[in-house]
DNA sequence: GTTAAAGCCTAGTGTTGCTAGGTATAACTT
DNA sequence: AAGTTATACCTAGCAACACTAGGCTTTAAC
């Protein structure tokens, strides 16, 4: 659904918050107005694969109330791969829309 | 590297014209501004998937000079694809803008 | 005490588009 | 004439991606 677009996603999402993965399906949920509605199938697997890709550092949480959560936050390489990420999806959708003819 | 928008790029760059193969990969080519670098591998078999789909019909022409070349037309369901995937594109786009917090 | 929600996880699978080859004809170079 | 480049088509196999469909645990609500 994501269509090779999921880890800027993720990293977009996370941000400087540190959430875990059910907030992060939420919160891509709400930031997209309910246009993007992650399967827990496709965001786990993806956040281990960013996590040992060196661009997520995890720790689990203990609430106060609740169960105990894994987080995730950007490390130094996850910030500098969001800038990058962000200028290769501005890059992908005006050649898109270029050969779309749409949004010119 | 279309990232699953591959179909409504060959639809949009055949469009009215009725082009080959090898010419549609010189207007992606040309349309995207470099861009998109299409390698033969990629848009055959998917020439092949849209026709099968009843998307684009194909026939052979045998032009005065040149070898034999088949040629890919819309067909009356491929334009009304390709009407949905330009929305759908659009859609999606605007989608993770939103989330990536570019091109608000 | 049972159901629902929050929260994490994985195995397996289908789609997609790429790599890496092969074939053939025409045009251009030397 | 021979070799190279450009044109033009094709396929098998593979790797990445994200989805389906499950399973597990803990807390809150009824």
């Amino acid at each position: 659904m994501l269509k090779g677009h999921l880890d800027a996603v993720l990293l977009a999402t996370i941000g400087d918050e540190a959430l875990h993965g059910y907030a992060i399906i939420e919160a891509i949920r709400a930031r997209s107005g309910g246009h993007f509605d992650l399967p827990e199938g496709t965001i786990y697997p993806a956040l281990h694969r960013l996590e040992l890709a060196g661009l997520l550092a995890s720790r689990w949480v203990q609430p106060d109330g609740g169960r105990k959560r894994r987080v995730y936050a950007l490390t130094d390489s996850g910030r500098q791969s969001l800038i990058e990420r962000r200028a290769g999806w501005q890059s992908f959708a005006s050649g898109i829309d270029r050969v779309l003819g749409a949004r010119a």
